[in-house]
RNA sequence: GCGCCCGUAGCUCAACUGGAUAGAGCACCUGACUACGGAUCAGGAGGUUGGGGGUUCGAAUCCUCCCGGGCGCACCA
């Protein structure tokens, strides 16, 4: 992937750095990446050499020693420590070269232009959203607008979880207890509650199985029956109630394509599958063998009573969006549980023999337990993701109350303070891994958290409020007054790569990690350089600049990641 | 049983994917001119990176074997 994009933040030094090594030592460009010196104060790259001193037949600190020697770089000073070579910016250059590319609002983004689908949240009709919910929905947001912001052209689906014999069961269960009132009352609660319940008695009786079964045939019929009419009708409930949701994070599809839009594909996904010759028969049911892929498990894409499945339906997703978008990736942000299927999935596409299945990828993400165990809808062990998110929003507005009872849009800015808290603690864990759902952590306003981020950009923005003036142009500064800033610069430079790499890591966490360098340096950075009140105009003027960098370098990392920066709290 | 993921300070997590003395936050101690906002800042204490073996200049990271936890493994999604 190759850009044309000018060098944001620390990238306009590094590869002068990397070029002038390249020249001395005279080894392809690539092979030398520059790394963070353990400390801050060696520098703000560095190099190991134990490679190149292998190749050039010297010890590793006499080639340091020679190149430390040798190497002219404007702006930048370098050092031999041992066998790692150490390179420090000059202050002035790093904090005029920092603030001049951070002002940018195109800072840390792109221009890769690539075609990009992400596929993420996906909740399913007539259940209610629990926090298992979350990562999904976060982490599928924040990855779209990174993307995005890199010049992506990015295609949000979300793909309900619409269809399927659930949902027979549900219409079966309708059928047989489903009170009107109810329903307008509380109606996820209710259909929950049906489905449940079917769920249990089905053990027990077995015309309850044959119900469903006949209810979930009628729904795959294709025929304007009362199934249908009363499935399409939990569809629009569920869509209302996951809306409200969607609202609050700020985030907005471009697509809302449940597994039933792909409906009137599955027969002709069956029949192309026959084509390929890849399908058998096993048991009555239609299978793809994939043991020659390496996976044990065959796919089954057809049930001996003549049902689609989940597989089926994938199938016909991923194929139809190939030609509806021909997407450069395709992304599914859905749970680690999950590996196998989304194998199968490319596996099955691979021996169609179709060249785009290897830019399908499985983004998963760890699930979240509680400390009682796995999340169940069926055994109720369950948080309603509403109930996380009000809560957190209470304490936030109980923490106003405390601290700042003036605040105007008292309301407004609890609910960004409450979101902020959820969506950073969510996204600052590697994706991978799982969490354990405790609410003294995801309630916590203090240390690194979202509120911390949007207290340091409050600041910042309480400062340029105070002020007489306006921010001045970047032009009317002297940066010699900055230069005391280092760390901010370094931090704030170091944004675009963290940006990069959360791109192609698909990683989120290291731009909150990003985020959390700046707002801690930013906050030594105003204790140590009173900006207004001082009496030097050339002082405050430098100053401000430097303040409203720091407020838009947080304000783009946090919008990246769908945490709200209100201006006070 | 087979496959995938995880194991780092008391707790929750980092560590630029093989680099220098393993870093943060919470909790616990000590401090911060009536504060350009204390949801903050400065400092202290806290580690045999689950365990053994291997690979090499160098391992939390790679290989291998154990131990512990999680998730999957054909008519659910």
């Amino acid at each position: 992937m190759t850009t044309t994009q000018p060098l944001h933040g620390l990238d306009a030094f590094a590869l002068p750095i990397r070029q002038a090594v390249c020249a001395a030592l005279d080894v392809n460009l690539d092979l030398i990446s520059l790394e963070r010196p353990r400390q801050e104060e060696l520098g703000e790259f560095a190099l190991p050499c134990f490679r190149f001193a292998k190749q050039a037949q010297m010890s590793p600190p006499a080639l340091t020693a020679k190149l430390a020697d040798e190497l002219s770089i404007d702006n930048v000073t370098c050092e031999a420590v041992g066998p790692f070579l150490n390179f420090r910016i000059g202050a002035k250059a790093l904090a005029q070269a920092i603030v001049t590319s951070a002002q940018s609002s195109t800072y840390a983004g792109g221009d890769e232009g690539l075609t990009t689908l992400v596929e993420f949240s996906s909740p399913n009709i007539a259940k209610p959203m629990h926090v298992g919910h979350m990562r999904t929905t976060v982490i599928g947001a924040a990855l779209s607008r990174i993307f995005s912001h890199l010049g992506h052209d990015v295609k949000r689906i979300n793909h309900l979880g619409d269809w399927g014999s659930q949902f027979g069961k549900l219409v079966a269960a309708w059928q047989r207890w489903g009170s009107e009132e109810e329903l307008n009352a509380t109606p996820i609660e209710h259909l929950l509650e049906l489905y449940v319940r079917y769920h249990k008695e089905e053990k027990e009786d077995e015309t309850l199985a044959a119900d469903s079964k006949k209810s979930f045939q009628e729904l795959e019929s294709g025929e304007e029956n009362k199934t249908r009419a009363t499935w399409r009708k939990f569809t629009d409930i569920s869509l209302a109630e996951f809306n409200k949701v969607y609202a609050r994070f700020g985030i907005e599809f471009d697509y809302l394509r449940g597994e039933s839009w792909y409906e009137d594909q599955l027969n002709d996904m069956i029949t192309w599958l026959d084509e390929c010759g890849v399908t058998e028969l096993s048991d009555g049911a239609t299978i793809v063998n994939l043991e020659e892929q390496g996976i044990k498990t065959p796919s089954l894409v057809k049930t001996a009573h003549g049902t689609t499945l989940y597989a089926t339906r994938d199938l016909a997703a991923a194929k139809s969006r190939w030609e509806e978008f021909s997407f450069d990736q395709s992304l599914y942000v859905v749970g680690a549980e999950q590996t196998l299927h989304f194998q199968q999935l490319k596996a099955v596409l691979s021996r169609c023999g179709v060249e785009w299945e290897q830019r399908m990828e499985h983004i998963p993400f760890g699930l979240i337990r509680l400390t009682e165990g796995k999340l169940s809808t069926r055994e109720g062990r369950v948080i309603a993701l509403s109930d996380v998110l009000d809560r957190s929003v209470e304490l936030a507005a109980k923490s106003i109350e405390e601290k700042n009872p003036e605040l105007p849009n008292k309301e407004l800015v609890a609910e960004q303070i409450g979101l902020g808290a959820i969506v950073f603690h969510d996204l600052k864990h590697q994706r991978q891994k799982d969490v354990v759902f405790d609410w003294k952590e995801v309630l916590s306003f203090e240390g690194d958290t979202g509120p911390y981020l949007q207290y340091t950009h409050a600041r910042c923005c309480s400062i340029l409020r105070r002020a007489d003036k306006d921010v001045p142009s970047i032009n009317d500064i002297d940066f010699s007054i900055l230069e005391g800033g280092r760390e901010l610069w370094v931090a704030i430079g170091r944004l675009p790569q963290a940006t990069r790499e959360a791109a192609i890591k698909r990683e989120p966490m290291l731009i909150a990690n990003a985020l959390l360098k700046i707002a801690a340096a930013g906050n030594g950075f105003y204790r140590d350089n009173q900006v207004l009140g001082t009496g030097d105009d050339n002082l405050e003027s430098a100053r401000l600049v430097a303040i409203d960098t720091l407020r838009k370098t947080l304000a783009l990392g946090m919008r990246l990641l769908g945490v709200p920066a209100p201006q006070e709290m």
